[in-house]
DNA sequence: TATTGTTATACTCTATAACTATA
DNA sequence: TATAGTTATAGAGTATAACAATA
């Protein structure tokens, strides 16, 4: 029939949307909020990222990502700069200030994963994220599945 | 140092709010939207549940909340009624027509979820969602967990 | 014509706090 | 005094579409 307990979508949201709102509080100390957390953590993973692919990468929509790139340039954390092969793109890169920020908040990031992770076995924390990455995947495949501007 | 491909609240997030994006869409030509949709589901599971326990059950803030129901009361989704043993707690039930609309979305959430699983074993099925469980079951060890208005 | 990013709009969600009414 | 829910407000986020610049 469809049990609450057992229904995929809710268990993601509740897991996902507590540690966010957790994370969230907890980064406002640092005067940032999540979404500019998350942007931080794609620019130190890739510097230079386009602003199509960081949105892509931090699930965030383009329209709203490009005023968090407005509000962390005002804060000094990036830099944009039109790519000279296509000036159409735009390229975001950490500046000094954002990726010594990105590091200060690491060690805080780490300490929320390994306490969601508590009692999982190394085993079991490499099957989980496997699985989350094959769900996400997988969502490619379904029929409603549409790119904002791709296909639409 | 954090790995983006490996770290957990990515990959939450990310298979999360894809999830939750695509079915947004979907909902959509039923006339509601996914907050509207979690709380049917939420209800559909039992009904009568107080505020406060589907703010808990849907991970939307009781404020939010309270509007969201606003909204379902006019479109006939569900009647509050306060609590005749506490009347400053109030009760939501689903009405019949809340119902009905419940079960005639119910197989699209099913075609989602098994779309999303497309490839997981049984077995696998029952692992992910029991670590899900207890993911979210250890966000309550956090130092800086806080729940709402209990402990703040 | 299609694509990339920005801007505009209206709507929704969140966070906080004030408020009402109960307990 | 504390609790349950509603209401108010400001600040962010989302969805859509229009727009400019470039390809």
């Amino acid at each position: 029939m469809l049990d609450l307990a057992s229904y995929l979508p809710y268990l993601l949201n509740r897991a996902g949307s507590r540690i966010a709102a957790d994370f969230s509080r907890a980064v406002k100390s640092y005067g940032i909020t999540l979404p500019v957390w998350r942007v931080l953590v794609a620019l130190h993973h890739q510097n230079g990222q386009r602003v199509g692919e960081l949105a892509e990468l931090t699930a965030i929509e383009v329209s709203t990502l490009s005023r968090v790139l407005d509000l962390m340039q005002r804060q000094g954390l990036v830099k944009r700069h039109r790519l000279a092969t296509d000036s159409r793109s735009v390229a975001v890169h950490l500046t000094v200030a954002g990726r010594s920020l990105t590091r200060r908040i690491m060690p805080l990031a780490q300490s929320y994963e390994t306490a969601a992770l508590a009692g999982f076995s190394a085993a079991e924390t490499m099957t989980l994220k496997a699985m989350l990455q094959r769900l996400y995947l997988n969502m490619d495949r379904l029929p409603a599945a549409r790119r904002l501007r791709r296909s639409a």
